[in-house]
DNA sequence: CGAGCGCGTGTGACCGGTCACGATAGCGTG
DNA sequence: CACGCTATCGTGACCGGTCACACGCGCTCG
């Protein structure tokens, strides 16, 4: 390592980047005194202070996050545990947490989980278990996600995003989106356009139970339509399209509710395989309205989900956790149904 | 912050996680020796070594990172610089970055740049010059990118990783894709297919004359064809949509060639409402084979870009200069163009 | 047979902040 | 005028690792 240069050569620049005693030093306080201004305690003298602050500027000093995570037993930092990085509900979460942890002066770290192996999942729990890691939010929109959140320490200040409200209880603050009204919405729109039931392909969820599914289902037995059997997708529009395939075949398919955007995109390629015109002879809506869907060809019926509020939100909330604080507050957008083209009443039957 | 508890109630659970003193009273040994094992160090006997991984296993013992970084003076991280987080090429690189920094047992962590001003560019290179950042990995793609790459201190370990080689010499460590052979080898793919020329709609870029764009032209002037206007469109989809609709509008444009595939979405769809037939009044493609190209109708020709490949490269790069050695050999996959349904011959002159 | 060397290990100081406590000064009060 | 209190500031120890160096031991060699 870098070690402070006793006699060094005669003009050398500065090796060691300044410490708070450095500072000390050149203001003429003690380093205490230094470290309470800060730290913006309240009993320094305002001159002190205005020296103090002159002699950080002038030196160009910046506390080392490293000594400073050490002695106060945490890092000012969120750590985001999560099960991928690119899909938009995550990257966009990861985004809003990003931005937030910004603004607050928050590090940020970024700990993706390979899988929902019980090894796999223990690796990511000891992770954040580290003082350095700061207070966590553990994306928990799937399995892996969901694991990891029972596996945490007790100890570790962390918080979970989660799909949708009524999950079973962790013990654990978490905080949703509530995708389950919103798939009920989007349901509701499809039937209210006259169409007898809706058909829906999956992507993975933490419980099958609670979420996009959840409203699905919801609303369909409210209206009292058939439910048919959910197509599981994963997160692949590969299998989406297959999928699509299959439900292109089948005459009584009109309206098809997708898991996400993508599954959607792969949905609507294999019924334009199939000659099958959306929206004329089938109707799509997907989830999520990423960036692209407005611009599809016929632009996507979607609902919009406010994962960068999310993400905000859980932010606050670690860091309150860490800070050991009442939890705030929380107002998230809700989910809303955009309506565009790729929606329509079924055909008439001739 | 929790501080070891003395007397403490009589059955109560350890507080404070075991430290490597801890483990060195257990295993009979000094604090350094534990330290020796830690480390892999090759002086220390073979029974000893096994003594003292038995007392971490049984303690549960994981050291601490932050001391480990105080100690070392750099953490064993890397942090990402990047602009934006969600944009496929981005998102990408970073993603490559996490796998190899996760693979290496680094911990990863992300610093966005605002803006490319005076003041988010050393905002951005402050928060990497604290040694707990680890390496750098600038993702300087973009100018605000390039301006923080210029601003690192001489004595923080990064690398860039950059759009195409050719860029002036910064001194520092870069990695490129080479995407100006990709953007000409596309621009020939047009001009094969019997296009008179081909118009570019471009996405910023870091000097505006060395990636993409100066392949695309290239190309053009080795083909001794005319070199229209660049429409730049930033990264936005909707500018991409307004500047399809004058492209549209003018009936001399049969090939378009775009920065990005979502500026390719943004073109397609104002030639769809202008009733311009893709592939058969005009040739669309796009650059980063983004997931969902291949399933948009039509099916996009694209140039695929291996930014996850960048991503490790520029990870092992960073790492080797923090540790002082000589920089490994990189392995790029190089870009290739993917033809699919968007690009056929001009319709011929009636 | 003693000096020299290499191996394996332990001691002390240090990284750069934080906490807990003590010291000093200035002030008001009985 | 002695006492106590508060505002302000400084000293020492500590967080949990790392480095530099010293030490004891067994071996080889002159």
């Amino acid at each position: 390592m870098i070690r402070k240069t006793a006699g060094g050569p005669p003009a050398a620049a500065r090796r060691t980047p300044p410490s708070i005693r450095d500072v000390a030093a050149a203001a003429g306080v003690s380093y205490q005194t230094v470290s309470r201004v800060l730290n913006g305690s309240p009993s320094v003298r305002a001159d002190t202070r205005t020296a103090v602050l002159a002699a950080i500027e002038e030196m160009g000093f910046r506390p080392n996050r490293s000594a400073r995570a050490l002695g106060l037993g945490r890092a000012r930092a969120v750590t985001v545990v999560t099960a991928d990085t690119m899909l938009y509900g995550y990257a966009s979460t990861l985004q809003g947490i990003e931005e937030a942890a910004r603004a607050a002066g928050f590090a940020v770290g970024v700990r993706v989980i390979e899988s929902d192996s019980a090894d796999d999942v223990r690796q990511a729990a000891d992770y954040v278990a580290d003082p350095s890691a700061g207070a966590v939010v553990v994306i928990a929109f799937d399995p892996a996600g969901a694991k990891v959140l029972a596996a945490l320490d007790d100890d570790v200040p962390a918080v979970a995003a989660i799909e949708a409200s009524g999950r079973r209880d962790t013990g654990r603050v978490v905080i949703c989106l509530d995708e389950r009204v919103a798939a009920a919405q989007a349901t509701e729109h499809l039937l209210a356009l006259g169409h007898r039931t809706v058909h829906h392909v999956a992507i993975p969820s933490e419980d099958g139970g609670s979420g996009r599914q959840a409203g699905w289902r919801d609303a369909l037995e409210r209206a009292g339509a058939p439910v048919p059997a959910v197509v599981p997708a994963g997160w692949d529009m590969a299998a989406a399209y297959a999928a699509g395939r299959r439900l292109a075949a089948d005459p009584l398919v009109t309206a098809v509710l997708c898991g996400n955007d993508d599954l959607a995109l792969g949905v609507r390629r294999a019924l334009y395989e199939q000659g099958r015109d959306v929206p004329g002879e089938v109707s799509v809506v997907g989830f999520d309205d990423i960036p692209g869907s407005a611009y599809w060809t016929p632009a996507l019926t979607t609902v919009r989900m406010d994962f960068a509020g999310l993400g905000r939100a859980c932010f606050e909330a670690a860091v309150a956790q860490l800070a050991g604080d009442a939890q705030p507050e929380v107002s998230l957008i809700a989910p809303c149904l955009v309506v565009r083209e790729s929606t329509a009443p079924p055909r008439t039957e001739p």
